[in-house]
DNA sequence: TTCAAAATTATAATCATTACAAATATAAAA
DNA sequence: TTTTATATTTGTAATGATTATAATTTTGAA
């Protein structure tokens, strides 16, 4: 279940992140598009709202985030690391042939490594690749 | 089951790789430190014995071997990456205190998702992050 | 041995990210 | 409301990993 704009709000003020304009915009942002945006995507389309923007502070915002754990960092492929806000169990499929990413539902929790017994656990990443449907029948 | 040196010449060859010296060593590198290194630490280790080594041999080596499945690239987190000799069915864990990486045995293969019925698999990758038992009792 | 192709090397270029300092905005106190 | 201190934003410069390029060297086949 996503997340509503109040709930990432009130997430805000517990974390004691100051909700200034150019953060709540780019919450709603990764709201509006979870499509997993780069800082250039998400640098670009708020620009046209927010013409005095500038990218470092798109990055100093993520940065805040991830230490919030509000948004998570994907790194499939290096030199493209790609933004999510943060729902538990879900996995990634990047298409090696279109480079999209697909979500998928899975049971993380459920990968208990008995080998890791003492070690303390606090984030779970799943990504696959392979090519995806639409590449594969056209 | 580790493989064994032949086992990856004979990949090389199979695949067109010429073994050439630098080659060589680099790949009896990643075997003798499944410890996921840098390329800085490999350049760095085998400049020792190959004093004219070039750090441009080690990327495009790397690339090659990337290319034929011979090594795989681990980004658990941005601007560190390293390089891993495949083997299968096996997670990572990094310790977010000192920085080392895990392995530890999974069955990757029980991870299978319905949605992407349809979807062509080739690649599954799990990585954990955490506190390792070294860092929390200290 | 000779020759063409491939690999290696050193250097320069690229590009994402971070560091920094000045300008601006914010919130609390007077 | 005004003042003041603090946090945030901004633009620019610096960093550093990776890639591109071209010259040199090595390799393997003829």
């Amino acid at each position: 279940m996503k997340p509503s704009f109040e709930d990432l709000m009130h997430e805000l003020v517990i974390r004691k992140i100051r909700p200034s304009h150019q953060r709540i915009k780019i919450l709603e942002y990764l709201m509006e598009h979870p499509c997993h945006p780069t800082v250039d995507q998400i640098f670009n389309d708020l620009q046209k709202e927010i013409p005095t923007l500038s990218k470092s502070t798109v990055y100093n915002t993520l940065t805040s985030f991830m230490e919030a754990q509000l948004v998570r960092v994907i790194t499939i492929e290096e030199n493209e690391t790609r933004y999510d806000i943060i729902t538990h169990n879900h996995g990634h499929f990047k298409c090696d042939s279109c480079g999209a990413i697909y979500d998928f539902k899975i049971n993380i929790d459920d990968f208990t490594a008995g080998e890791l017994s003492g070690f303390q656990i606090y984030d779970k990443n799943v990504y696959f690749k392979g090519i995806c449907p639409k590449c594969l029948y056209k």
